[in-house]
DNA sequence: ATAAACAAGTTTATATTATAAACCAAATTT
DNA sequence: AAATTTGGTTTATAATATAAACTTGTTTAT
């Protein structure tokens, strides 16, 4: 009746990190950070988590001198984010 | 942009319960429990939260010589859930 | 009548999670 | 060259979720 929510989706933060990314082809920490008004401290952590569950790629490069770290959606994590859309339906229409 | 997402409602047995109540006049203890498959002293600390925030309504009372309790959603608690659905909404529509 | 099993929860302990504070290295500005 | 800013990471703490253990009373079996 009530299916399982991913729990890696299931916080605010990684919510909206991937709802962000699932629009763009990719998107930087900083304007990850300034999107969704986390704290670096916060967000590094979440991407982390992300990262680790195949959700996003991560990518550390430089923009121009200064470090850049570039996140973008896998397939895995656009499908996850599905099937979590449709999960939580069940619970909010009806 | 990405709107706050009431930490009460944002767990997934809570927002079950709640799901559940919004759609009957009012439910006891050991059906949310069967509908839900929560574990009672989960459902217990829950159910005793959503009170809390006033979201719900719980009612001890005996069904014959048993313990019976029994919850309904309030219109605070029907607002709030109506308010979480439009905050998860910028999240997963678009 | 008494012991064993069950029902309906509650309390408490533990594991997990979220979050911010403190930190670090490099770049930029003064 | 000192101070400040940028772009993060690590670590410590607070909050949350969850299950295990317990309580109170009831029903069933002996």
């Amino acid at each position: 009746m009530f299916p399982k929510l991913d729990p890696i989706l299931h916080s605010e933060l990684r919510l909206a990190v991937i709802s962000l990314l699932a629009g763009v082809e990719s998107a930087d920490f900083t304007y990850i950070k300034q999107q969704t008004g986390a704290t670096a401290g916060n967000l590094s952590v979440q991407i982390d988590k992300l990262s680790a569950a195949g959700y996003i790629t991560v990518e550390k490069g430089f923009k121009g001198k200064m470090p850049c770290t570039t996140c973008s959606l896998t397939p895995e994590g656009l499908e996850a984010f599905r099937n979590y859309i449709d999960a939580l339906k069940e619970y909010i229409s009806h």
